[in-house]
RNA sequence: GGCGGGGUAGCCAAGUGGUAAGGCCGGGCUCUGCAAAAGCCCUAUGCGUCGGUUCGAUUCCGACCCUCGCCUCCA
């Protein structure tokens, strides 16, 4: 099966390509976090199929080039900055901070590049694409020194939603531009000052102000990556009118296709509805983790399900990533044992087979590919168990669960285990050997009390971290 | 109202025109000084409902029911 992908566009399956005339290089912009508030896992799921897709590209050799914005002006960081009486970017910077430890607690790649919405360099640009499109008829300036994309000079605007915008209904929440605009549809590409914005302002050719939120993407994906780009990706909620607005915008100033492939991938639920910072039924990455959970664990549940599935979160299914994780543990950990004596690895037909890879060819089937991981744990923990795996096929099984972790991300934390507890399971191991079980009950319990578990097996003492 | 996802075992979930992967939970067994852990085994005659096509449908067609999302803040 050729890799291949959904693309939102045509709402269909189609083999995947590269724009480099090599094949070797793919270029990709998604959306990032507007910091006025801590990510919650829902964004982060975004990120995570973000991360999955790249990941996965780059398992199959090609080279990703990917950007992520952070847009650190809009209404709500305006509105937080001046409630807490600091200026824009102080306001913006733990929120981006906080996103960047996130980011590493998941295990998610950074990016090539964050540009930052408030960037004077792309503030530049973006002025630049706006007077590119006044004077090519694509946008006006109204009365209150706003400017507004004209969705009528740009036909195949609705394109990517499928939407019918002479249907569209009219969703209550009509602001005051609507006076201002020749068309309900249009949108803002500068937002003129007014007195909710406080000190947020720059100047451009139609007076003070700041740029609209769809532009910024526009100016800092051509910037960075070129008037084309192989894939744009982001939630579902960004389709309308968010990534609309940008291939009108920006195929208006390029006169080329912006974008071949969009993907999206569906909302994380809770409690049946729509994990969203509006309806506060939202949690962050930091709330899990003072829980007891781990970066690893959630990013297991994040990545688990089908990116264009709605995901339901709760925390029987984070229980459920755990004991999931346990297992692929104890298995590397018993392949690796098996491999101690093994210098090479010998070949095994499931890493020829690689059913793993393939089952994410098939835009990114995860559970497919999860199927086939759990398939070969089970065959593999019977051939240890009868004793019929060598040394040299658990070393390249080994090398293998490491291939597909450059795809996951879901080893193990490297453990070193502190010289006291290595004393205190030798003590223990001297007082089995002697039959002292009394003695060795104390021990086990001291271990426990200072974190660590210890398990009898037939090979001896083993150690595991407790978990809360 | 328009558009778009979903409805498969207690929970999550893959998949196929020929009779249902995998994970979690649960049960059993093995190992074991005890305990814990782990490994193995078992667990859906049925895939929202009702029709239709077919030798045969969960998979194709039609209708309907339920549910979630988008329709200019939103990953």
């Amino acid at each position: 099966m050729p890799l291949q992908f959904h693309n939102t566009l045509t709402r269909s399956v189609e083999p995947f390509a590269p724009l480099d005339p090599g094949g070797k290089t793919v270029k990709i912009y998604t959306c990032g976090p507007t910091v006025y508030n801590h990510a919650h896992i829902g964004n982060f799921r975004a990120y995570i199929f973000e991360d999955l897709l790249q990941r996965h590209l780059e398992y199959r050799g090609f080279h990703v080039e990917r950007v992520m914005n952070l847009t650190d002006v809009d209404d709500k960081t305006i509105r937080g900055a001046l409630e807490k009486g600091v200026p824009l970017a102080e306001f913006t910077q733990p929120f981006k901070d906080s996103f960047f430890e996130d980011l590493r607690a998941l295990r998610i790649k950074p990016a090539d590049s964050f540009p930052c919405a408030t960037d004077p360099v792309h503030i530049a640009r973006m002025i630049d694409m706006i007077g590119k499109l006044i004077a090519a008829g694509h946008a006006y300036e109204a009365e209150d020194k706003s400017v507004y994309f004209r969705i009528a000079s740009f036909p195949s605007y609705g394109q990517l939603a499928h939407l019918n915008l002479d249907e569209l209904r009219p969703s209550g929440r009509v602001s005051s531009d609507e006076y201002e605009k020749e068309n309900i549809g249009d949108f803002a590409l500068w937002k003129a000052h007014d007195e909710h914005d406080g000190h947020v302002a720059w100047d451009s050719p139609w007076g003070r102000g700041r740029p609209g939120w769809h532009i910024e993407c526009s100016a800092m994906a051509t910037a960075l990556l070129g008037d084309r780009i192989d894939i744009h990706c982001g939630g579902v909620d960004n389709i309308f009118p968010h990534h609309e607005a940008e291939i009108a915008q920006t195929e208006c100033c390029t006169g080329l296709k912006f974008v071949n492939l969009w993907m999206h991938c569906a909302h994380l639920m809770v409690d049946g509805r729509k994990m969203a910072k509006s309806a506060g039924n939202f949690h962050t990455l930091r709330d899990l983790l003072a829980k007891g959970w781990s970066g690893r664990e959630v990013r297991y549940v994040l990545i688990a399900a089908h990116y264009r599935l709605p995901l339901n979160f709760t925390f029987e299914g984070l229980a459920g990533a755990r004991s999931a994780l346990q297992r692929l543990d104890e298995w590397g950990r018993r392949l690796s044992d098996l491999a101690s004596t093994s210098a090479s690895g010998t070949p095994h037909p499931a890493i020829e087979e690689d059913a793993f890879g393939r089952a994410l060819d098939d835009d990114l089937n995860i559970s497919a590919a999860l199927g086939a991981l759990f398939d070969l744990v089970r065959d593999t923990n019977r051939a240890m168990d009868a004793g019929e795996l060598s040394p040299d096929q658990a070393r390249g099984l080994l090398d293998y669960w490491g291939r597909i972790n450059t795809i996951l991300a879901l080893e193990p934390e490297s453990e070193t285990i502190p010289g006291d507890i290595t004393a205190l399971v030798g003590e223990r191991t001297a007082a089995r050997a002697a039959r002292d079980w009394g003695r060795s009950d104390m021990l086990r319990d001291e271990l426990l009390a200072r974190g660590w578990i210890v398990k009898d097996t037939k090979d001896g003492a083993k150690l595991t971290r407790s978990v809360d």
